[in-house]
DNA sequence: TTTATATAGAATCAATTTAGTCCTATATGT
DNA sequence: ACATATAGGACTAAATTGATTCTATATAAA
């Protein structure tokens, strides 16, 4: 598990279509038919995304939505933050006080810490990366240019 | 987001609790004590982790739970694995049949290509790096107000 | 200016999932 | 026997999520 709520996977789908032509203005309409999910649904989408600046949104007829930046400037991990809340595995590592003994629980530090770890590597990936077709049996190795780091939480 | 049960949250806080002394056997009581979890919760939890082989437990009178295997053998993802279902970041990722569309969803195998990456992550942390001190490197990042910025979200 | 088209945003409703509890059966030490 | 503990399933309540609907606003074109 560790799900992402469907509504983001849709959204990423969404982002990726849009990510094959990225000046070309989509009407909710026609990316609800593009990638098959009900208007309202696709709408409501791509409303939040706009709010967060992911897409810019053009009101009126002929209006639409359009990708903020170039794809590869816009991470996985961008998208799940505007669509899911802040980002982290669980609520405690997110917000104090859940932790039945909070004090005491040594952990919150280490939720906070894996949370780094699975943030770098969804920031690694881009929407240009999930338009490419998958490298058979490749591990992943680019990282997006916008954050480019190494060496804080070793895992790997 | 990318949210953890909060049940998993607990069965780790319980796991890593257990690591602290490998050989104790634990009553489900003792623990929810310890952990600070209603016993009719612990419970459940520890019977979870016993059926998937994670804990070994001894019934009647003076009986409990221990750890299976050493605390370094024992990986968080081996937790989540137990305490949540097939481990995937979307429906689709694990079970097809959920794209609108399917065969045209070039993301599926993303997805899956993420799954992988993270759970490499959470399999190279065990038991017993939870009861580490977290080394120190970053103070803890209060996430006050909403952040806009969309770059660098300032782990470093 | 009017009309058709589109998004903004909030509110709502239904369905699903999750958390938490409870009950009965079974095993074991004293 | 009896007290203690887990096994396993059933059940309830609460929270979350998915999906829809409604009103308001902006813009292009007739
Ligand atoms: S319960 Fe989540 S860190 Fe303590
Ligand atoms: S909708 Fe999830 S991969 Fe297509």
């Amino acid at each position: 598990m560790l799900r992402l709520s469907r509504l983001t996977d849709y959204g990423t789908v969404i982002m990726a279509h849009m990510a094959r032509e990225p000046g070309h203005v989509y009407s909710a309409a026609e990316l609800a038919g593009a990638v098959g999910v009900a208007l309202p649904t696709a709408s409501k989408i791509l409303k939040t995304l706009a709010r967060k600046a992911l897409l810019h949104s053009l009101r009126g007829a002929h209006g639409g939505y359009l990708l903020a930046r170039p794809p590869r400037e816009i991470s996985i991990a961008q998208v799940i933050d505007a669509l899911e809340g802040p980002f982290g595995v669980t609520e405690c590592s997110v917000a104090a006080g859940l932790c039945p003994q909070e004090n005491a629980c040594a952990l919150r530090r280490h939720w906070q810490r894996i949370d780094r770890a699975l943030r770098q590597t969804l920031d690694g990936l881009t929407l240009e990366d999930m338009t490419q077709p998958v490298p058979a049996g490749m591990p992943e190795r680019r990282r997006a240019q916008h954050d480019r780091r190494h060496r804080s939480d070793g895992h790997g």
